[in-house]
DNA sequence: TTAGTTAATTTATTGATAAAATTAATAGCC
DNA sequence: GGCTATTAATTTTATCAATAAATTAACTAA
């Protein structure tokens, strides 16, 4: 339990400026004074600290009113630098990001899908950071942190993965392997939740106090911010929604119980039943042992109507399902993201048909509902942006006051 | 967010230190140090002015060991008073209570059920608060302020009840009406809310960051506390667990969709259907044109087994809506409180079974589910908590009410 | 050129904490 | 009883980050 001292007034009010900034992209100072209510005097202070660690830069002067025409100050989008890496079943996804997170340097690494053992993975990574960074011409020094995403339940605090179903690993310290071969600031983060903070900090989630990210992909994942923080629950595992029931008479998920969201949203439940459709010869694939989403979405786009219609149905639970987020929630927007947004109208259509029935617009009518465009690098972004965070530093975690 | 100042610093550390009291009962200012991490010089001034403002009593010296014996502080239960009241659709409910929420006297006002208008429930309301004090011979000035839960809808900050079904009340200012008429300082908040709040501060929250309140009524309500602080939604309407769907076939809900929780296991949802149980003549109530849930919960204690089946079922569905709550939260604790809890193994036998069926004990294993046993004050001692908050919150004399 | 205006910095003051020193009150031992 | 060691609480001092007020800077416009 961290107490309130100067430091901790300091760090707020670091954190009030720069995110002052990030929001405004161009300010002056008087302006950050009317925005966040400090001094005067305090801005002159934290802003030159800012300037002097690097993290922000004096651009020319703006218009004057006729008076001292004020210095507009910006993020230095070089005042640092991170490598974000994502961990799936198929690949090491690889990228060096910016202060502002702009992917400046990416790296794909394939992996077969096989259960590896963790040293295994943890080689891999450092191979493919190291990859990364020379092809980008980065050194060492220049990158403050290594943040690691992935689909798993990782421990709050400890770092410890509790449990990774792609590998079946459980109690795996991943973090220590892998901080201990390279030698620098690691983290490790669930990718839903990373994937969330990039949101928040650079997304559709700025400036937005209460805001839900659901990830569609072989698995139905989903971050929470709740009053500008990350939710991660008691131990770490909140936002398990793919395996929420909404239907206790579904279909069996492969958690082992029925009714799952997931086990009819998610891009595996899709795939196995178009696969059983290809059986029934409702359509063709092109490799029926290999079946790939993008391949049944466009087969479905092309006409085929009972895949059509496997779209349909994922779309209504999964707007039943976000109808329950809403109702619990109340949350200013719900961000949905993911592979399995590669869908489009098949799956959102009926998603938003759904959601008026299920919600009362005269209580919950006013959350936003926005669907990201997918983005091949998007997880390993997120695993980047944990480490811009802590150069960020989010101070509002300490002040919970209550134990 | 507030700017962080001095005021700020000393806030938090008061609460801190407040808090740690409150936690520990008795304790010395030494182990205050200890447990919170502030200097001896920082605890020594705060309780100082604690004792000051009359919140804090110097107890009895504690054992020496082989030195200067601390001396214990505890909170001074007589340091502040607070009126609580609650408003449903039959009655209204006044309490007061102490600052260690102990309810001091209480006094209940039947209401015909019918359409009141808010002016005339804002007058009942105050000749109720003011007969209670009466009776309990309070002044004005010994009481820190009203508070007022409601089941509905209200806005944060305004304090504006943006919908109650109950009266079926819009956008209707009750705090600002009973503030006027009563001319000292009123709060207003949802009965969930508040009885939230008193779990977290005088009941089965305390010292819990994370968990959830399930109140069974008429209607099936939730309150939620993440991080140490009370969750009410991006416009004061989330924990609207009644209505999450967790059967898209279900029956309907008065809501008018399909499958809610608060249709199966609402109070109201029970009594329709052991109305048409008795219809049928499965049992036999004493006055089958106003049949109460005491009623039913005793017939099926005794043996009919078409209401034993009817809570059974109802058991399930909670049962599954709390996994997904689970799932979803994975808090530290989930509290069930409300009349409904008289049911007891009727309904909890087949919740405590569906559980385990629902959630993944190696990852959401460790939510405790707790039971209240009900109170007739519990939720006008809830509003009362909402004033003591306050007190709690900022120095005596500075309690600062909604706008 | 100068008055007026707005921006940013400098200086003085305040008030919160921590660190260190001091005082207080006991137990244990000779 | 009187001394020492020990623990608790308070007082004193130092530090630091905020605000308030005054000053300096850099412009516009008359």
């Amino acid at each position: 339990m961290a107490v309130a001292d100067k430091k901790l007034m300091r760090a707020i009010n670091r954190f009030k400026i720069l995110h002052t900034i990030r929001a405004h992209k161009l300010i002056s100072r008087v302006d950050i004074t009317k925005s966040t209510g400090l001094s005067q005097a305090t801005v002159t202070g934290i802003t030159a600290s800012l300037i002097d660690e690097g993290l922000l830069l004096e651009k020319k002067p703006g218009e004057s009113d006729g008076g001292r025409p004020p210095i507009l100050l910006a993020l230095n989008p070089d005042g640092a630098y991170a490598v974000g890496v994502y961990l799936s079943i198929s690949q090491i996804n690889v990228v060096i990001i910016n202060l502002e997170a702009t992917i400046l340097a990416s790296y794909e690494m394939p992996l077969r899908k096989q259960n590896y053992a963790p040293e295994t993975i943890a080689d891999k990574i450092v191979q493919a950071v190291q990859e990364c960074m020379w092809q980008a011409n980065f050194s060492r020094n220049e990158i403050s942190g290594i943040g690691i995403g992935l689909p798993g339940l990782v421990a709050p605090h400890t770092g410890l993965i509790r449990f990774l179903p792609n590998y079946q690993w459980e109690k795996v310290n991943l973090h220590d392997m892998v901080q201990k071969k390279i030698d620098h600031p690691t983290y490790i983060e669930n990718s839903a939740n990373s994937l969330t903070l990039a949101e928040q900090w650079f997304g559709e989630g700025r400036g937005v106090d209460n805001f839900i990210v659901v990830t569609l992909e072989y698995g139905v994942g989903m971050g929470i911010i709740i009053n500008g923080q990350l939710y991660r629950g008691h131990k770490g595992t909140a936002g398990e929604f793919g395996h929420t029931t909404v239907d206790p008479d579904g279909p069996l998920c492969r958690c082992g119980k029925k009714g799952c969201i997931e086990a009819i949203v998610g891009n595996n439940a899709i795939l196995r039943k178009a696969e059983a459709a290809a059986q029934k010869d409702e359509w063709k694939p092109n490799n029926p042992d290999d079946i790939t989403i993008e391949e049944v979405i466009l087969a479905a786009r092309q006409g085929a109507p009972y895949l059509r219609n496997i779209f349909a149905q994922a779309g209504r639970i999964l707007g039943i399902g976000l109808s329950n987020l809403i109702r619990i929630f109340n949350p200013a927007k719900i961000i949905i993201s993911g592979r399995g947004v590669k869908a489009g109208d098949l799956l959102f259509d009926s998603m938003y048909k759904t959601i008026p029935q299920h919600i009362s617009s005269r209580t919950n009518g006013d959350t936003e509902i926005v669907i990201k465009s997918w983005n091949q690098n998007a997880y390993a972004r997120g695993s980047g942006t944990v480490v811009l965070q802590e150069i960020y530093k989010s101070p509002a975690n300490q002040v919970v006051p209550i134990i």
